[in-house]
DNA sequence: TCGAAACCTGAGTCAATATTCAAGTTGCAG
DNA sequence: CTGCAACTTGAATATTGACTCAGGTTTCGA
C-alpha cells in the first residue's frame, strides 16, 4: 500500500525547498536519536537544521509526523542493508549468520537511528507493530522454504521466527548500541552456532571451531 | 547493596499511611502500564488511588521516581516468579523450558507493569540497564555451570545468554502483550526446541550417534 | 483526653514547548 | 524586469501538567 508521500500537500516544490527538508530530517534523526522522543524538541531540530522554528510546519504537520517518517524510514534502510550483505543463494543457516552480522555493523552505524525504532514502540505503537510485523513474516517464509528444501528441521516457524528476531535484537542493543567490545563478526558467530546446534551437548563434535 | 528504600525520609509511619502508599503504587502501575511514562500524569495516578493530588509528593519526590520504583519492583517479581517455577534440580535444557514458559505467563498476567521494564529503557536507562544486567549476569553464570556438568555444549555464555534473553523478550512481547493466541506451554516448547537442538536438520531425527 | 506529628487537600504557581501567523525574503516563469 | 508563489522568520499564543504550599484533618502514644 502507498507508504510513501504521507504528505503530499507538504512535498518541497524547489530545489531550496528540497535542501532544507533533508536538513530537517537529518537534525531531526539526530536529535530524537540523541535526546529521545519526548526530550527532544521543535526548537532543537530547527537549531541543529540552521532553520528558524516556524520553518519546520512548512514540511510537517507535528512532531510525531516526522517521527514516524523516521520510524518507516528505518526499517527500509535495515532491510536494504542486510539484503545486500546476504547473497540469496547461500543456505539457510549460512544466511542467519550473515545477516546477523550486517544487522549488528548496521546498528552501529546507526545507533541513532536505532535507537528511534526502539522508542516507536511507545510513541507509535502501530508504526512499531508493523516493523516488526513486515520482518516476522519474512522471516516465517524464509523458514518454511528451507524447511522444504530440508536445509532445516520443520516445526513451528512462526515461532522461530520471533525468537530469531528477539535474539538480533537484543543482541544488537548490548554489542552493538551500549558497547562494542566484541565484533560484529564474532557475536554473530557464536549466535549462528546457538542457531545451528542448539545447546544440547549431542550436537556436533563438541569443540567450537570459533571464528577468525 | 543497598537498592532498597530508595526514599526513607519519605516513608509512611502510621497504618494510614502504609494504606495510602500501597494505594499510590498500584494506580501508578495502573496509569503507567495504560498511558505510557509520558502521558500518564500525576493527577491520573491520585484520582486512581482516590487521593488527592498533593498526596503524591508526600511519598514521592518526582514522576521519575515512582517509576524506577516500580521498575525495580518489577525486577524481583520477575526473578521471584520464575524462581517458584523451576525446580533448581533439573538439567539445564529443562530449566530453558520451564523458564520461559513461567516468563510467559508472567507477562500475560503483568503486562502493564512488563511495559513499564520496556519503556524504562528511554525514561531510566539505568534502570533498565541494571534490570537486563542483573538478568544476564545469572543466565551466563548458569550456563558455565551447565557446561561444566556437561549438560550442554560449552562456549560463549554470555553472548548465548544475551540471545536467549532476547528470545523471551520477544516471544514475550508478541506471545503475550499483543496476542495469547497459543498457550504458554506452545510457545515455551517450540522456543525449548529450538534452544535444545538449533535449526540442523542433522540433531535429533538424524541419529546422531554421539554418546559415550 | 490531649496535643503533636503524621497525613491529606486542591487551588495556584511556573516552566516548557508544540503550534500558529502575519510580515518579510527569495526563486523563477514569463 | 516583474510579480507571484514558494519559502523563511521568530515573536506570540495556548496548553499542559509537574510540583508547591498554607491550612485543615486524623492518628496515636502518653
Amino acid at each position: 500500500m502507498g507508504s510513501e508521500e504521507t504528505a503530499t500537500s507538504k512535498a518541497p516544490r524547489t530545489e531550496r525547498g528540497k535542501r532544507t527538508l533533508r536538513k530537517l530530517l537529518d537534525a531531526a534523526a539526530a536529535e530524537f536519536g540523541e535526546r529521545g522522543y519526548h526530550e527532544a524538541s521543535i526548537s532543537g531540530i530547527t537549531q541543529r537544521a540552521g532553520a528558524a522554528l516556524g520553518t519546520f510546519y512548512t514540511y510537517f504537520d507535528s512532531k510525531e509526523q516526522v517521527f514516524r517518517a523516521l520510524v518507516d524510514d528505518m526499517g527500509h534502510l535495515t532491510r536494504q542493508h542486510i539484503a545486500e550483505r546476504v547473497p540469496d543463494n547461500v543456505d539457510r543457516l549460512t544466511a542467519e549468520r550473515l545477516g546477523l552480522e550486517a544487522f549488528i555493523e548496521f546498528v552501529r552505524e546507526h545507533k541513532d537511528l536505532y535507537r528511534i525504532v526502539m522508542e516507536a514502540q511507545f510513541v507509535a505503537e502501530d508504526a512499531y507493530l508493523n516493523y516488526y510485523k513486515v520482518f516476522a513474516a519474512a522471516y516465517t517464509r524464509n523458514l518454511a522454504q528451507a524447511a522444504e528444501k530440508g536445509e532445516i528441521r520443520p516445526g513451528h516457524e512462526e515461532e522461530r521466527a520471533w525468537a530469531l528476531i528477539g535474539m538480533s535484537v537484543f543482541l544488537g542493543m548490548r554489542y552493538a548500541v551500549w558497547s562494542s567490545d566484541k565484533t560484529a563478526k564474532e557475536v554473530a558467530a557464536a549466535a549462528a552456532e546457538l542457531i545451528t546446534f542448539g545447546l544440547s551437548p549431542l550436537a556436533r563434535g563438541g569443540g567450537q571451531g570459533g571464528g577468525s
